[in-house]
DNA sequence: TTGTCTGTACGGAAAAAACTGTACGAATAG
DNA sequence: CTATTCGTACAGTTTTTTCCGTACAGACAA
């Protein structure tokens, strides 16, 4: 096994564990090992080189790498005389953890609330609703506190994706200082 | 509109954001509303229930139940004088996040770690083999040097995940009080 | 033991997602 | 302007996942 080929075998191994383990990021695993393969590379690459070095069509390279943009985990590069677009994963691994984690719980706990905030009202109603039986107003009281307890888990959740849109984070679990 | 219909509507409203976002915990959306019929019923239910619930088959209960099992955010209660298996929710939800976060980053940062661990090594061979080329040697040197910043980073993720597994991370984001 | 009931393994059907090739709009070069 | 080149929308195909019905193993009752 010569030089070249154990190099391959070195980065074919990491490449592998993030296309596992992408789907985290909500990517299927193509999108992982053209992230791997991109990892490895000094250079911005293009579609047509995407294409070349994973043998699948330029439409798939082009729509898992907008997914991977959107991601943040892969930017736009320039380079001057270069026409085709050019891109590159992000170096920070740390924010991209960040971004991924902020957006997809964001997204969940805004969800989450409007649902939760208006069902709240709509049985709040029900329980001063004279023409309701009070058989359901007991299922709806006891709903009502069901509601009560996960809107202040949704509220906690947020405060959670502040601390580490914040960085308040690295206050409590420290990026390990190189110097060191 | 009368009552009965009212509370199911507020209740099939937020079982409907729970599906929606069930993904977040790797599980089909049919597994969510699953767990936001039983978040609603205050006993806990069989299979047969639940098929009849939800109008979907038995096989269908039995495996999603299984998954929704696996993470943790339902489990097995007993009532004497039943025979069938009961299920019911897990209130917890704040430990309910931090078994999803753990479990899953936890195996993460093990699947990776130990490609870095293995890849490094191989490569640091290379470097000291004097067979190889000057090139590849260059492209090893650079190899290593990323491979070495996702080693910290993943150190790093070890970290944070034990910051929850500890609880440590209600010190930096406490659950309200609630008798504020 | 035999009969009954419960949960799940398994194979196939239905639904969803990923991937490809063609075709076309936008941008640039000449 | 025309010709070329790039990226992506779209429709169709392949692959994967989800769901169902049958059948069976295990537990319990009698």
């Amino acid at each position: 096994m010569d030089g070249q080929e154990r190099l391959e075998n070195a980065r074919r191994r990491v490449t592998e564990a993030i296309a596992q383990n992408i789907y985290l990021y909500g990517l299927p695993p193509a999108a992982g090992r053209q992230y791997g393969m991109m990892f490895f590379h000094n250079e911005p690459l293009t579609l047509d080189d995407m294409t070349e070095e994973l043998g699948m069509s330029k439409t798939s390279m082009s729509t898992s790498v907008r997914a991977l943009t959107d991601a943040k985990l892969v930017e736009r590069a320039w380079r001057r005389g270069v026409r085709k677009d050019l891109y590159k994963v992000k170096d920070d691994w740390y924010q991209g953890f960040i971004d991924m984690f902020t957006t997809k719980w964001r997204k969940s706990v805004s969800l989450h609330s409007s649902a939760i905030r208006r069902s709240l009202t709509e049985l709040e109603k029900l329980l001063k609703d004279e023409t309701v039986s009070e058989e359901v107003k007991e299922m709806a009281q006891a709903d009502i506190e069901r509601l009560l307890y996960i809107r202040d888990y949704y509220e906690w959740l947020d405060r959670l994706v502040d601390a580490f849109e914040d960085h308040d984070i690295f206050d409590l679990v420290p990026i390990k200082d190189e110097s060191e």
